[in-house]
DNA sequence: ATTGACAGTTCAAATTTAGAACTATAGTAA
DNA sequence: TTACTATAGTTCTAAATTTGAACTGTCAAT
């Protein structure tokens, strides 16, 4: 699969993944929202190779997730910050800490603890509806195909996508 | 970086990303949450090769967030189905989901609406704090090293040792 | 006897990632 | 002057992963 095709997916989910969904980019804004911002901090917290970290830094630029700010001239010098955009990534940074803390510990507990600083108490997140508050069970969502669906509907897949571009090519 | 190295790192985000970080896993899990549950149903929808489908849906048990279950006798046959570790992953589908939503449609809208059967509204999903209940948002919210965090944490970087030096000529 | 459904496995070729070295600019030390 | 350090990359080859396509085995139906 191209996986530039994901972004163009009638799915909300595969067009996020498209642009945060492999293991380095996801660990990068993992270093992000922990307040790294340069090359070589990302570098040396993840050991990922300069090449791959210059490539996905590109692409979350590209996409919108980070913004490239000059913090010094001559050398010319630029670290990365999260844009609102990218901010708004949070919730999802949470979710996935939140199933590590709950599925994934080790005898020695949480590696990491959160503070909510409005009410001031170590907290877990909680996902709720938006509408009664709350919170949300898997088995009580139920999924309606919305006005961005695919018109022969079912679910949109990858492969209907790759079967639009091979039509295409035709 | 070997991969597996993950799930052993003191850090919950990391673990879950090693669990399921990648983006076929992801996709997977995705039809699965849509009542997908057959090899074959995977493997249409999303145009997967078999080979790793087959690899990916073998880790997903493993790590037990699938469990292949037995629907017929002769000839043998199998189908994955969610466990609750499983279906714990679900506030992570949401955020994911949300974010394309929020930051990813084209003109045409959602593809996919959401229906809390609860209360009967088509809503989206809302990340709030456990202790107070209010919404979080990353910038309040402050991390403090658990019980299972690294000892000494990492190498200090080059830019620690900048930081320390300019903070002595301070 | 042949075909089709299903759940995989196998293998060569293409793509991606790892690891290490190299580039460029400037400040600091000997 | 020369050398070393810091930062943000780029370039190259080797190793690992992924793709694509074919193949296996069991059973039911035609």
């Amino acid at each position: 699969m191209k996986w530039d095709a994901l972004e163009e997916e009638p799915c909300s989910l595969a067009r996020t993944i498209g642009v945060i969904g492999d293991r380095w980019t996801l660990l990068i804004l993992r270093e992000c929202f922990l307040r790294k911002r340069r090359f070589e901090q990302f570098q040396s917290a993840l050991g990922i190779t300069r090449h791959l970290l210059a490539e996905r830094l590109k692409k979350l630029v590209r996409n919108g997730v980070l913004r490239r700010v000059s913090y010094q001239e001559s050398p010319k010098r630029y670290e990365y910050i999260l844009t609102q955009r990218g901010l708004d990534l949070h919730p999802i940074m949470m979710a996935l800490v939140h199933w590590g803390d709950t599925h994934m510990l080790d005898e020695r507990g949480r590696p990491l603890l959160h503070e909510h600083k409005t009410c001031g108490k170590l907290f877990d997140p909680v996902m709720v509806c938006s509408e009664c508050g709350e919170p949300l069970f898997a088995k009580e969502v139920i999924t309606h195909p919305g006005p961005g669906a695919r018109p022969t509907d079912g679910q949109p897949t990858a492969q209907d996508a790759k079967e639009r571009r091979d039509a295409r090519a035709a």
